[in-house]
DNA sequence: CGAGGCGTTGAATGGCCTCAACGATGGTGG
DNA sequence: CCACCATCGTTGAGGCCATTCAACGCCTCG
């Protein structure tokens, strides 16, 4: 449906925010006519495929970007050089925030699916949200879902046994969802978000596997057990 | 209750904001005399021992705090009860922040060890943040600081060996200090940031005072040998 | 003085990591 | 079209490190 929609001017350019089919979501949503006439820069529209970076962490901040359909990962690299998944941006979801305050990114932003984005300049969104209450808003309740997300990675995702953390990410994979099926990213991926080796991420899907907690029903699609699942996860 | 009747005798009285001793640091930095003018809210300011809290997670969110000197945890709760730090505010940190955009309380906020507070309700901020850019733009760096720490814990407290977290947290406690000396917490809490148990904390601790790498200067104050600890740190 | 909290230490277990090998898959070039 | 290679998921074996359960000393406080 959204994709349907976008894919249509996918490549095009430049986007058409009064029309845009999730508008009503968006960061953009408290936007009222005069507002948008006062967007003078274009506001780029594109599809990046899996492996592809938006930015890198340290480089000039200067644009945001609402991830309209796909999953990207924000990566944070450590000294000895492993690297850590810090948060998922899906559907509806603005990265970049960060642009608004310092003057660069925090994090490796990476596609791991195929992903829509649209970017526009962080300059904007300063000068709309200087005097528009309702962006101000959006953007708070924005900053705080990122906070809650990051918070709830610490407890749910990176404490307790390697059972426990991989259950609670598939659990948290189809929490969003309409059915109780979802696309698995790789197992280093799923690592890196939980704080495990690939072997030990391997190991444990290839588990529940065995025990039909995971159902494969189209290759990399899974079928949840979702009751013993979240048995599992609270144990 | 209890936390009501302690932070009701603590209160030593009603804060002068606009002499306040760190006015330049804190959330009402950019405010001016007419903005003063519009908060007739009472904004109170007290002193809470260790182990009181602030607030819990689920509380009605109705005002915001600036820790003014001392420090507070943010406590999360795992479904088995188990918990886990998510975040230390230490002076001219507010919490409470999402009581701006949510309802309620995400954590329990509580001190450990003696803390300043000031308090001040969540409608006032959001007011004045309506019309006051420059207000506006400090709970944006605000909002960052915190997610930037919550990143940094999941990267730096939350992976590689007890050895290495153990090391960074020490490294990052004394990170904003004129001294390269700190005082430590104790080790169940240091376990709940690091994500450890209690045990592996102390012995830990405990080796690197034997090795030197911690020096314990007075009751409970340490002095650290932080080339040596940043050594462990990155390796 | 006894009780309880806290830090420390010991011993044993087990879970996760490391290193390694192998099959399946998919893309590439001959 | 097929041989070749790289990548990815999987599995095995072995070892280390963190956990678990327990005990003990020290301290404060009632």
């Amino acid at each position: 449906m959204v994709k349907n929609v976008t894919l249509r001017e996918a490549w095009s350019g430049e986007a058409d925010c009064r029309n845009c089919s999730l508008r009503a979501s968006v960061l953009f949503a408290g936007l009222e006519e005069k507002d948008f006439e006062r967007i003078h820069d274009p506001i780029d529209q594109f599809v990046i495929k899996p492996g592809t970076a938006l930015y890198h962490a340290g480089d000039d901040g200067d644009h945001l970007f609402t991830v309209r359909s796909g999953t990207c990962k924000l990566v944070q690299y450590l000294p000895d050089g492993g690297q850590r998944i810090v948060r998922l941006a899906r559907t509806t979801d603005v990265i970049g925030l960060e642009a608004l305050v310092e003057d660069h990114y925090e994090h490796d932003a990476v596609a791991v699916q195929p992903t829509e984005i649209c970017r526009f300049p962080a300059r904007v969104v300063r000068m709309l949200g200087r005097d528009n209450p309702k962006l101000h808003r959006e953007l708070m309740a924005r900053w705080q879902r990122a906070l809650s997300e990051a918070d709830a990675w610490l407890t749910e995702l990176s404490t307790g046994s390697a059972r426990q953390r991989v259950a609670r990410l598939l659990l948290r994979l189809v929490r969003d969802q309409d059915s109780s099926e979802c696309e698995l990213f790789s197992r280093e991926d799923m690592g890196a978000m939980l704080g495990i080796t690939t072997e030990t991420t391997s190991r444990t899907i290839a588990e529940y596997k065995r025990q039909s907690l995971l159902v494969e029903v189209t290759p990399n699609f899974f079928l949840l057990d979702i009751p013993n699942l979240r048995r599992i996860a609270e144990e």
